[in-house]
DNA sequence: TAACATAGAATGAGCGTTCAATCTAGAATA
DNA sequence: TATTCTAGATTGAACGCTCATTCTATGTTA
């Protein structure tokens, strides 16, 4: 990955990549702005300063560029969902990182390319894949961590059972999308306490 | 529906009527297939029988159409929160059909068209007034019911608490779509009892 | 005949993609 | 140092195609 002659500058690398960053941020934007296929490349390269033919030097096409940011936003979802393994008391963890994970899936911005994705994931078998593989990693991470806070309260769950609380829990997170979008004016710390609440009793669900 | 006199043959109403429906029947396959900016009049007019331009004779553009079949899926939505109120009694009504709810917004199909929707209300202001308007109905007619039901347990809560509740709700409910996007394998009787439960603990959360 | 239903070709704009030409900056040479 | 060479970065016009929409002509019915 690195230049090993020391006489020439480490161009190439490094400068590629900010070159491949700067046509994924432009494309970010056209995408939340237009939707995957009403954004063209017309725009996305006017966007990123630079000519349409140049775009094709860094992404074989345009289902690539989706590609790329559909993995990249999944990518910052799979951290955050790492993250609560992490945690030493993990129910409250789970519950007090909740609120800072509703306010994220409340910002309308992001939301809005979030649903794009799902929506594509929905008829672009390509997509649909990387989209499925990627929640199945979550659901992975997320049955675990309910797993061991479920037995610390001295539930003995079968793996069912707790895939089905994931599958809740995830409900209540991803719903926030869709609300956002539709009643852009709702309270957003009101609502925060509500789920928090409801992820508390989730928690506490007879098996 | 039907003509009643029997020398004329049931032209002019009716038939626009059925040409109209056939139309925006054709237009929802190809806007599940292909989202609606990559689904073509084309399309649409080849699925419906009739040539594209005769599209133009029922519908003013294809902005129009996308209107029509956002209306017409909204209506479903509306009918179906409005049942609620007319039940008997409305806590077990209420709980009672979120398991058809759940199964409805399971369907992998009709769940694609509303997630194109929400993310098209996202970045098109006449949807977004649409889609939200029709939110705002089904709100209020939640807000009355939880607030009924809460009243028959013994809690008075504020016009605002109410409001949160129905949030969560919504999430419920609106998470499952992306959920059966994302895991298509989840089992679906298991999750609709564990949400029925968790409305049960939401409409007994304290005041 | 008058009015409407329908078809299908025509139109012009915009699409993703390609490609030959140009620029740029470091390496090599003198 | 001054000049030439070279390879990658970059451009923007051009291509073939599809799009939404319009227009004209032809049934079809009352």
């Amino acid at each position: 990955m690195q230049n090993t002659d020391p006489t020439t500058p480490p161009i190439d690398a490094s400068r590629a990549t900010a070159r491949r960053q700067q046509i994924l941020c432009a494309a970010a934007e056209c995408f939340r702005e237009y939707g995957f296929h009403a954004a063209s490349i017309a725009k996305i390269s006017s966007i990123a300063g630079m000519s349409p033919g140049h775009i094709y030097h860094y992404f074989e096409n345009k289902e690539a560029i989706i590609a790329a940011i559909v993995a990249q936003d999944l990518e910052s979802l799979m951290t955050m969902t790492a993250e609560f393994r992490a945690a030493a008391n993990i129910r409250t963890a789970l519950i007090e990182r909740a609120a800072e994970g509703v306010a994220d899936q409340l910002d309308p911005v992001s939301a809005g390319l979030k649903l794009e994705i799902v929506a594509e994931a929905a008829r672009n078998p390509h997509v649909g894949q990387i989209v499925r593989e990627a929640d199945a990693t979550c659901r992975r991470e997320l049955a675990i961590t309910i797993r061991d806070i479920r037995r610390t309260a001295g539930h003995e769950d079968s793996p069912a059972a707790i895939d089905d609380m994931v599958e809740v829990l995830a409900c209540l997170f991803e719903g926030l999308l869709l609300r956002t979008i539709r009643n852009p004016g709702l309270d957003h710390s009101g609502v925060a306490l509500r789920i928090q609440t409801a992820i508390s009793d989730l928690l506490n669900q007879p098996t």
